[in-house]
DNA sequence: CTTAATATTGAACGATCGTTCAAAACAAGG
DNA sequence: CCTTGTTTTGAACGATCGTTCAATATTAAG
């Protein structure tokens, strides 16, 4: 194995001092312009020099930071995975706690909501992340990672849906929620960049509007291709 | 202009001879490799060095015969694009020569169930074809093949579901067209090759269930975004 | 057959790719 | 302070990229 650190390793050998304030800031650097710049041209389309070049350190400290470059696309996916699943998750969990019965709609809501919010707030490293997950869901390349970061998560709100819809067959259930996530992923490809990218910052109520029509779409296609099952 | 040629060029000008039945073959078999490795790869995965080695011919004999790797990728999408097109339009065309007035499923049908069979029935090259269609659509960087290619076809079947839905506005027309073509594109994407294309034929009978499914869903979900409205 | 345009072929070009290395600069612990 | 491990830095490596060129072979046309 490489000498190469990450900067949230262990404590684990003797003699191992603690990683100095400027090295986390230039593995940060690193990984905000390896997001960024994945997002726009792709994990082919670009090179460890451009991301070098952005984040304003030489292309040897790539390699030391983060052990090479598809290492770093790794977890420049991971970092903000967690975070994501954490948000879905408790939004799930909250719809639980409530009286009301939990709905399609609040499911969907609960799964879609976080990812498009993020994305659609203003903060161009999360719009950038947005557009990572698309790449990776599209590419069976990256279906490790997906199966890491994403799918586990994924899982859950599909037995969450299966008990909404107990006769349902549970292939039906999985793929209609494919065509879903499809669709949710569509809005960081395909609409934005054309009518609210080109500004600096996404309309709230643009993006807000976009949500509650995919919601709307989802919850009736889902409950289309379920009801009558059994 | 380059001397080079294209195999569909016209006979303009003079002294210019016919095109040997040996160069249509080799034309044809570099656009077939790079279908296949296009589609595989994605553009900048794939070498001019790999597309030559599967089409058997020298690296050279494709910037003769297509310019370049640019225009040889934008030949590779156009190349079964004017088919795609005709058989949906054919489609659509033949609904409306029925009594049965028409209806979204059968507008949907007619643009999903092309693609679908074409890369349903068996064929490597479509099959390759329709993952290449999904590549260029989700990729901004291949905006202008798509508004070229695909976007013409697109407007019309817009067009004919704003004359079932007359009270909807058109941009939720347009938004849940492109959540619906989404949900198309990740049959090959997600789906397939996970559970179908690890065999060598597509199973017709699933092929056709995951049809029946897309469209009860998109059926359902913009007949549920557009029924509202105005 | 002769001729000239078309097509094939192998070699080579300059550019860029991801990675590696040793030396220098830096920061923390004793 | 000095020592030692960490981090930065610039240069260089071999490999591969897309493209070009001159030569040779092939084929349509007269």
């Amino acid at each position: 194995m490489s000498s190469a650190s990450h900067t949230g390793q262990a404590p684990t050998s003797p003699r191992r001092r603690a990683t100095s304030r400027r090295a986390i800031n230039t593995s940060r650097n690193i990984l905000d312009a390896a997001e960024r710049l994945f997002a726009e041209h792709g994990y082919d389309g670009t090179s460890v020099r451009d991301i070098a070049s952005a984040a304003g350190t030489p292309i040897a400290s790539i390699s030391f930071h983060h052990v090479g470059k598809e290492t770093l696309f790794e977890r420049a996916v991971e970092r903000r995975a967690s975070e994501l699943s954490q948000l879905r998750l408790d939004a799930l969990a909250d719809l639980k706690t409530r009286d009301d019965p939990v709905t399609l709609e609040g499911v969907l809501g609960a799964f879609f909501r976080p990812y498009l919010e993020k994305a659609g707030a203003g903060d161009p490293q999360w719009l950038a992340y947005a557009r990572l997950v698309a790449m990776v869901s599209a590419d069976i390349r990256w279906h490790h990672i997906s199966e890491r970061c994403f799918d586990p998560t994924a899982g859950q709100f599909i037995a969450e849906i299966a008990t909404l819809f107990p006769e349902a067959d549970p292939r039906a259930i999985a793929t209609s929620f494919v065509f879903s996530v499809s669709a949710m992923l569509s809005l960081s490809t395909s609409t934005w960049r054309i009518e609210a990218l080109s500004s600096s910052t996404v309309d709230p109520a643009l993006m807000e509007r976009l949500a509650d029509e995919l919601i709307r779409f989802c919850e009736a296609g889902m409950g289309a291709a379920l009801e009558h099952q059994g």
